[in-house]
DNA sequence: AAATTAATTTTGGTTGACCAAACAAACTGG
DNA sequence: CCAGTTTGTTTGGTCAACCAAAATTAATTT
């Protein structure tokens, strides 16, 4: 996945695998190397770039976790079809590849989140329905003990499947949990009741297809977490 | 990241690390293992699940880049602090990873590149308006040479840079490059001289700081790949 | 007895050798 | 001359042994 919320501190140590792949970017940059071409054998490169096969091999996995080639058993890896632009672009994004900030993240999970619950309210069937209303029974039943924050994002997870858009979820399940991590580290505050309130609304619209008024509960439901990210902000300044 | 669109036919091979991870999901969910702890050794995991080091490493891998779990060298591989039902709804997602479908990819893009340019408008340095300038000079340029598409990306990806929110690079990044792939290779029809008008007009709203018309026109600009999508969604179906 | 130090074990990281599948060239029979 | 087969090579996948850093234990000193 994607990129977790990582490096806090300096990491000094520069992995070799990222090595490898600035000097794969190299060659395309120079034109060696084109999009479609097949790239070196592995054993090859581990002779060329001075490293071990594992560390040309672990360069190569993360290069196709990204999509950017793709490896055939017992032929070799594939540069994908893109242009050499795009190819450069995406390479110099996974060597970059910084933490996130925890306003960016709050940002982008208000935007797919009240997104992905208007299409919730127009896409749900009977069995979604069903779903999530076993979903907020659980939160409800387990709010007073320690697994409140589990069956919280439990809810939410249900709603992202009940968007019925894969990349909406895949996306959700990078972002809230860094969030909430984050979140119940330095809150100091109770947990708040208000939210079952909303839980309740929420499950409501979705059921009776009011997509508009699903997206403002949310919206007013994330309000909480986007205030506290603008005050991290804004205590970070000072 | 994230995931790539593989799995167009059958993958029959079900990879060795993903049993690897299906055994750790199973040690998390009967409660031997808990968040926070540390996991067993590599060696003893290859051993308990007979498989070799090499796997259970590629595992752990996997694992890390998703942000599940955190491998300390000379140490030893700690899970974070989640709960277990997050966990177990994590490490599912990971072994599922199913490949996205054009229409959610297209969904997905639209939402966020829509609020990506009127963050721009909202955010944009000097700088920043220069950046931006120069793509889409290059792309008027190269608008009649096979490099088109390679500039096109470049405009959307300084876009993405514009809106100072990381998390949306990063996720516009993973859903350009396959949808612009996949554009391409299936469009019979020529490339639209309309774009170039749009792109200045995109350029223009950011400027003079015009949120809501800059939002506008990238959905405009981009219905065109959204009508192309639900086409092929209908052709799917029949 | 407590604190410090030294030896030992355990850990992830790295390396080189081996395996079977895929590929390509050479060979053979028509 | 060509189609089909064989054989040798190249490839990524796997494995077992080794390395150095970290953690643990034992020994030593105060």
């Amino acid at each position: 996945m994607a990129a977790k919320t990582k490096g806090k501190k300096g990491k000094n140590s520069i992995k070799p695998e990222d090595i490898v792949i600035s000097k794969i970017k190299e060659l395309i940059n120079s034109g060696i190397l084109k999009p479609g071409d097949k790239l070196p054998a592995e054993r090859k490169m581990a002779l060329d770039f001075g490293f071990g096969r594992t560390q040309i091999r672990e360069a190569l996995h993360k290069l196709e976790f990204y999509g950017i080639i793709k490896t055939l058993p017992q032929s070799g890896s594939v540069i994908n079809g893109l242009d050499i632009t795009t190819l450069d672009g995406l390479i110099s994004d996974v060597l970059n590849l910084q933490s996130y900030d925890f306003f960016s993240l709050v940002e982008t999970r208000v935007l797919l989140e009240v997104k992905a619950i208007q299409l919730c309210a127009e896409r749900r069937t009977e069995q979604d329905i069903k779903l999530l209303e076993k979903m907020h029974k659980n939160y409800v039943k387990y709010f007073d003990t320690p697994d409140r924050v589990s069956h919280d994002f439990a809810f939410h997870r249900a709603i992202a499947e009940v968007s019925h858009n894969p990349v909406f979820k895949a996306m959700l399940m990078i972002v809230i949990p860094d969030i909430m991590a984050i979140y119940q580290r330095d809150r100091i505050c109770a947990p708040n009741l208000a939210i079952t309130g909303e839980h309740q609304e929420m499950l409501e619209c979705i059921k009776s297809g009011d997509s508009k008024r699903a997206g403002e509960v949310m919206r007013l439901h994330l309000q909480g977490i986007l205030d506290f990210a603008k005050d991290k902000i804004k205590e970070e300044v000072k």
